[in-house]
DNA sequence: CCTTCTTAGATTGTCGACAATTTGATTGCT
DNA sequence: AGCAATCAAATTGTCGACAATCTAAGAAGG
């Protein structure tokens, strides 16, 4: 738990203590800064961030209810232990919230955000091609496309349950193993098909795609999960 | 906001105050006993539930999570205003993910909790005819059944959305519009086809049926919506 | 040497008080 | 009368202190 990024919170912002130090727990967990497992000592944050235990108390309720933290009466916080086959359930849930943003997205999206999407899709090919693959878009642009296909389903539950909650779990997940969507052409071309779908106006099809898109990215990791287990059972 | 029902707070349990007066005000908001709309006023509270101001103010940033509440900041938290098309909007959440969970259960559930929830099926038969559907399991019975089929899914976070989040909304929501389920023996029926598919372990035709039952009440919803529409555009 | 009990330290939970901000009513002006 | 500025009361945000509980080190006994 370092203390070499932020000593003090701004105080100008109009927001709340309790939020303002929120946020930037958040970005420290999914960032990995706060090991995953750590406690979460008050005495100890309240210090670093120059604030009372209480506004702090207030900010790691909040973080249990992002599923961030999980806290016991009377022992403490400690941040989520990651898990191969949690990992695995949240690409579940993913697969069936995602499949329906994106039939929505078919009937909702304006013709403004596809035309945008698309050029975006151009610019991570750039970036492949340029980089090979090794740079910011493998991290955050794979989840850049997802969150504007969420965005284009027009459906406000859709996006404060992906967004909200679910894409921090998964940006941790992905900082914590590294998971840099192992094949990024292919997971460039199953994007464009899934804005062909979109922009064709099929819901039906859109909604197949990206499942499959998103059980291809599970599958990988299942199988990462089985060779893991097989190699626990040689190794006793 | 009455202070008929919960004047003290039990002091016995292990938990924290914060935690037993969270679910204190989950019930009294989902029963509608604090209505939509109103204010939530900490000192009012404090005085209500006999504790102080911190406690209750953790609570009431987890009821922030759990979207039961939206707070601004120097101004307060209000519980939630309910409107049909968010209601809309939830339903297609609860289709995309029980239609997976009930995919899941048809892999995963064993052969005792097929059994039991059959026999829940036959309870709920029974109610209906004997009470002509006006009756608890109109009400819970039903959110009961999916509950235990989220639950045969063996997916934690799939019960953890659905669970700890959505239901509460979606009680509040059918107590506030009273909506029960309208056609009870309709219902049941699907239940049961339901049921069959995941015991013939038939993940496809599973998730389907369930979708299209939770679609069926979301159609019903989106009527209520429209002739709600068309009478405020007659009315002016 | 290992186990169990005791006890001191640290951490979490709770409270009451003070500061900052909003609210609503009153006052004064056009 | 209508509207803006002002001020007092109430509410939210923050803090430091105290009580309850857990943790771990060390003593006592087998």
């Amino acid at each position: 738990m370092t203390e070499t990024n932020v000593s003090q919170v701004f105080q100008s912002e109009s927001r709340t203590l309790a939020d303002r130090v929120c946020e930037q727990i958040i970005t420290s967990i999914v960032k990995g800064e706060i090991p995953p497992g750590q406690k979460i000592s008050e005495p100890e944050l309240a210090r670093i961030y120059g604030i009372s235990r209480g506004p702090l108390r207030e900010a790691i309720r909040r973080l249990e209810g992002l599923r961030l933290v999980e806290r016991k009466p009377h022992i403490g916080a400690r941040v989520v232990k990651l898990s191969l086959k949690e990992l695995v359930e949240i690409y579940r849930v993913r697969e069936a919230l995602e499949g329906m943003a994106c039939r929505l997205a078919a009937e909702n999206m304006s013709e403004e955000e596809i035309a945008s999407l698309r050029s975006l899709l151009h610019v991570h090919e750039q970036s492949i091609k340029e980089l090979d693959g090794r740079s910011y878009f493998q991290k955050e642009g794979d989840l850049d496309f997802h969150y504007r296909i969420v965005n284009g389903s027009k459906n406000s539950k859709l996006l404060e349950v992906l967004g909200g909650d679910l894409y921090h779990l998964v940006r941790m997940y992905r900082y914590q193993f590294s998971v840099s969507s192992s094949r990024p052409q292919r997971a460039l071309k199953e994007h464009h098909q899934i804005l062909d779908a979109i922009e064709a106006r099929d819901p039906e099809l859109a909604e197949m795609l990206m499942r499959r898109h998103i059980g291809a990215a599970r599958k990988n990791i299942e199988e990462k999960l089985n060779t893991a287990l097989e190699g626990e059972k040689n190794g006793k």
